[in-house]
RNA sequence: GGAGGGGUGGGUGAGUGGUUAAAGCCACCAGACUGUAAAUCUGGCGUCCGGAAGGGCUUCGCAGGUUCGAAUCCUGCCCCCUCCA
């Protein structure tokens, strides 16, 4: 086991500005860092919610940096709170999980963990090591230290209440269940975004309370999505899972905000700060198209992800397909033997409608209309003749070797067998 | 226990008997342009038949009812929320 050894001005300068919102206290927190002792690091999870993104890697990014520095990274699994379901969401009455299925999901969401976080250094802790004994005495010992008032200081909940909107009880519970994992574990700093404040507060307190030397406060800030506005997240569709093929990564990365191109940069790379301020510059003064430093970064977290041969084939596609108009490598083919077979066609030909719908370009009849008269349809031909297929063209029969383009990269080829 | 508010298309949210497949906004899709799948602009955005014109069908919590005609009125049911106690 490594165990951290005196630390750098410029690790120490990494850890405490890059990707950093705020920390508390940031004093103390220096002093550990400093004092040669090999540091408890929580983090969290609740394995009920969507997959893992970008906006959670800025997180998980500072505890691999710290795990190199020697520290140790402990996981909670959330399985006890997972199970009980989150109450904030309201839109529909959320189905309990049962305890296999949150398993299942911890799975996938360590393995998703670990592709930034190295496993071989991480502890993993089932929440249900301690709630699973936990009794009613315990509970009210729990809850009695702390009071409503104290609560209502959380700005969400008080401006729920003020706004007269229902508050449960237990998500009043919640911010005690995470605060006793601090106990639990003995964490010397617990991870978290900036929306963790008053949870990771309370654990602060708790530890005091009972008898522990309490932990620091780390908050990262929230990653923007692609769309420049809204925090990353699944539900506002905004976001780039980390289990995202490639192509669509690095897409999915050219496609954010101009604007946000520094804050991806500090967060989700390792590209020095002083080469930021440069390319920061740069942007701002319009020497640079943001189109270049764009491609890097998305180069930069795709090969985190992958590896580099697939970042530059993915850099590659983009380049081709999306930026040369080109076609890309790999199209994805449809027979007219699998499609007879599907009972879609009878002969040797199809028409245009029937594929985009066989090939799922489309979800309905109604909306390949639309496409074809918004002519975002051509037909390429095996001599690489294209043609576009216009609004009166449902009928247009296909045949083998035809390649359908639909929008700016959609495509498919069919095929005779 | 009492009083009240509400359930509308992926999201938000108008709409209180016909001109409403249902405003606006967001998301999404397409086109143009460009510096990129940024930004901006334009258009589209239930579904089926049809080349088109056009015509069906389905949709406003659920089930019935009134009416020539309902998201809008009536009855019952389900669900959510707030306040008072």
């Amino acid at each position: 086991m490594t165990t951290p050894g005196k630390i750098s001005q410029a690790d120490l300068e990494s850890v405490l500005n890059r990707g950093v919102s705020e920390i508390i206290s940031r004093d103390e927190f220096i002093k550990l860092l400093q004092s040669g002792k090999k540091l408890r690091l929580k983090m969290g999870f609740d394995p009920s919610r969507p997959d893992i993104h970008l906006g959670h890697v800025v997180g998980l990014r500072k505890l691999r940096k710290l795990q190199d520095l020697g520290h140790q990274v402990v996981l909670i699994v959330g399985d006890w709170t997972a199970q009980i379901g989150d109450p904030s969401g309201q839109s529909a009455t959320r189905i309990m999980l049962s305890h296999a299925q949150v398993l299942e999901n911890a799975q996938s969401y360590l393995r998703q963990f670990f592709k930034v976080i190295d496993q071989s250094r991480a502890e993993v802790i089932y929440q249900s090591e301690w709630f699973g004994k936990f009794d009613l005495a315990k509970i009210i010992e729990l809850t009695g230290r702390f009071t409503v008032a104290q609560f209502l200081q959380r700005t969400d909940f008080a401006q729920r209440f003020a706004d007269q909107k229902p508050i449960a009880i237990t998500e009043l519970l919640y911010p005690l269940l995470q605060a006793y994992d601090s106990v639990a574990i003995e964490s010397d700093v617990e991870f978290g975004g900036t929306d963790q404040m008053f949870n990771l507060l309370v654990g602060r307190e708790l530890q005091g309370m009972m008898g522990q030397t309490p932990q620091q406060c780390f908050m990262m800030p929230i990653l923007v999505g692609t769309d420049g506005a809204m925090k990353m997240s699944k539900s506002l569709d905004n976001y780039v899972a980390v289990d995202e093929a490639p192509v669509d990564m690095y897409g999915k990365l050219m496609s954010v905000s101009d604007d946000q191109i520094m804050s991806y940069f500090e967060y989700l790379t390792d590209v020095p700060m002083t080469e930021l301020s440069e390319i920061g510059a740069a942007l701002k003064d319009n020497s640079l198209n943001p189109m270049e430093p764009k491609k890097r970064l998305a180069w930069d977290v795709t090969s985190q992800f992958h590896d580099r041969d697939a970042a530059d084939a993915a850099q590659a596609h983009f380049e081709k397909v999306v930026q040369g108009q080109g076609l890309p490598s790999d199209i994805p083919e449809l027979s007219l033997a699998a499609l007879r077979s599907r009972g879609v066609v009878g002969g040797n030909e199809i028409r245009v409608d029937d594929l985009m719908l066989a090939a799922e370009l489309a979800p309905s009849k109604a909306q390949v209309k639309r496409l074809l008269a918004q002519g975002a349809v051509e037909r390429i031909s095996k001599d690489g003749d294209s043609q576009p297929v216009t609004g009166s063209d449902a009928g247009y029969l296909l045949q083998a070797g035809d390649l359908l383009k639909v929008g700016k990269r959609r495509f498919v080829r069919l095929t005779d067998s």
